[in-house]
DNA sequence: AAAAAAG
């Protein structure tokens, strides 16, 4: 009945670490290892009552530190191989804990973040996710592993099979937690849990739990504590950060041509590029291909080689666009992703929020700009008002638009269509293509950024605390340093985090 | 209504 509700921000001064905490020295020194010593406010939040052993719904902003806020204590509550208490359980080598994460990327990126707190415990983590190969996931299950992670659809398949035993898993996670409830994969994950112990520790992790979400969790849950690290000073308690937000009227003939011109933005670092559907995704990537951009696809009409493919060529630099569905909407962290461009309206506020919380990460800046064509108008409305962005109507713009070129910080001598359409000879050719003939200005990105129109809505949102600031591992975490590219603008730094900018709104 | 998630 009782819930314990926590919505305080911790005092999260510079000087408290991990091992502050109860947790394991070799997970602290692991951490460490990885360059992550002070915990972010969800981390600090949650590390005291999920090591108690209490079921917890942890809520906080996109890019705020969510993965390790469960990885820590998921780890810090397995008893490892070689620990003393090792070969008297019940059944060693059978997973000890479970999280479940509703895409297969997201599985792996989590399953990564994991081990590196892992690592020096010798604790085995292994992910389970379809499209690829039983035979290895099989092996490491035979074998004994400890950690589990993984998609819904392969991890009942492999319990069918006998070969996953999920009877000893004690601790429960599930990543996106909303999303994971929600119609499409509620049946699969009661299957799930009902396959898990009845004394399990379950955890819920989200950036966004709507309130009707939080009364179904109860049903799989023990009098949990409802963490909020979501306060920051002044902020909209929505988007964090430094994320500058812009919505246009776009017509359906000249999307493309303003995605290439929004494309030629200076600073732009990776980005990524958001469709409702796998098709135009594809149309897009094609486009934007034959204009001579470096750019992958990401949805599920791929084969698992070819996201996974996608995936590592954008995560190393090799493509810096990424065309994607919704799969990428959620918990995928990729560092420097500049830009978020919804070419098409998401479908709600939810899914606009995880889909520009894929940048503005880390105590970053990004740039979001959605795209609103008429059909999407009532999608629009909707996310306007639920999100309260105070913007009356999206602004006119063409590709042509001076607006476009002043607000986005595009060259203004980019003229005509950039970036010649020509079929390449070949694949080779393809990617030594040249990226469209933009002159160097010489115009700093301040200047030209400076006296622009503003009748856009911008949201420019504190960064992290101090304490938070550090390079951390893990979807949902801040990296980078404090090292502020210049558009969070309107405070002092080591200000408190408070609303820098507002929205001023056009007619 | 679409996408995701088993094959």
């Amino acid at each position: 009945m009782t819930e314990n509700t926590q919505t305080e921000h911790p005092a999260a001064a510079d000087d408290v670490t991990f091992g502050d905490f109860d947790v394991h020295p070799d997970i602290v020194a692991a951490l460490a290892d990885a360059g992550i010593v002070h915990p972010f406010p969800i981390q600090a939040m949650t590390l005291p009552v999920a090591l108690s052993g209490h079921d917890i719904i942890g809520q906080a902003k996109t890019g705020t530190g969510k993965t390790l806020g469960f990885g820590v204590p998921v780890l810090n509550r397995v008893i490892a191989p070689g620990d003393p208490g090792y070969a008297d359980l019940p059944a060693p080598g059978a997973p000890q804990a479970l999280i479940v994460a509703p895409t297969r990327e997201l599985a792996v990126q989590v399953a990564g973040d994991v081990e590196t707190a892992a690592k020096r415990r010798g604790i085995r983590v292994v992910t389970l996710y379809g499209g690829r190969a039983y035979e290895p996931q099989i092996d490491a299950l035979k074998t004994g592993v400890e950690v589990v992670v993984g998609t819904p659809g392969r991890l009942l398949d492999l319990a069918g099979q006998k070969h996953l035993n999920l009877g000893y898993a004690r601790t429960v996670v599930l990543d996106e937690a909303d999303e994971m409830l929600d119609l499409g994969f509620l049946p699969d994950v009661e299957r799930l849990l009902a396959l898990t112990p009845a004394g399990r520790q379950t955890m819920l992790f989200s950036a966004t739990m709507p309130g009707a979400v939080v009364t179904l969790a109860r049903r799989y849950m023990t009098q949990p504590t409802h963490i909020r690290a979501m306060h920051e000073d002044g902020d909209n308690q929505h988007t964090v950060k430094a994320i500058e937000q812009f919505f246009y009227r776009a017509h359906a003939m000249d999307k493309v041509e303003m995605l290439a011109r929004i494309l030629q933005a200076r600073d732009r670092g990776r980005t990524i590029i958001f469709s409702r559907t796998k098709r135009t995704a594809a149309k897009v990537v094609d486009e934007l291909t034959e204009r001579g951009f470096n750019a992958a696809a990401l949805h599920g009409d791929l084969g698992q080689g070819a996201r996974e493919h996608s995936m590592n060529a954008f995560r190393k630099g090799t493509v810096d666009i990424l065309v994607a569905t919704d799969v990428a909407a959620r918990g995928i962290d990729v560092d420097n992703v500049t830009h978020v461009i919804n070419y098409q309206c998401p479908e709600d506020e939810k899914t606009y929020l995880h889909r520009v919380g894929r940048t503005g990460r880390a105590g970053n800046t990004g740039i979001a700009v959605t795209f609103i064509d008429w059909d999407d108008m009532p999608r629009w409305g909707l996310i306007n008002k639920a999100l309260d962005l105070g913007v009356p109507e999206p602004e006119e713009t063409y590709s042509s638009s001076e607006h476009l070129y002043q607000q986005l910080n595009i060259p203004t001598d980019v003229t005509g269509r950039v970036g010649a359409p020509r079929r390449p000879t070949s694949p080779r050719e393809k990617g030594a293509q040249l990226r469209i003939g933009v002159r160097r200005a010489v115009t700093s990105a301040a200047s030209a950024r400076s006296g622009r129109d503003r009748s856009a809505v911008v949201v420019v949102l504190a960064r992290a605390p101090a304490a938070a600031r550090r390079r951390p591992t893990g979807h949902d975490r801040p990296g980078g340093g404090p090292g502020g590219g210049g558009r969070c603008r309107g405070r002092a730094p080591g200000a408190d985090p408070a609303l820098a900018g507002g929205g001023a709104g056009g007619s």
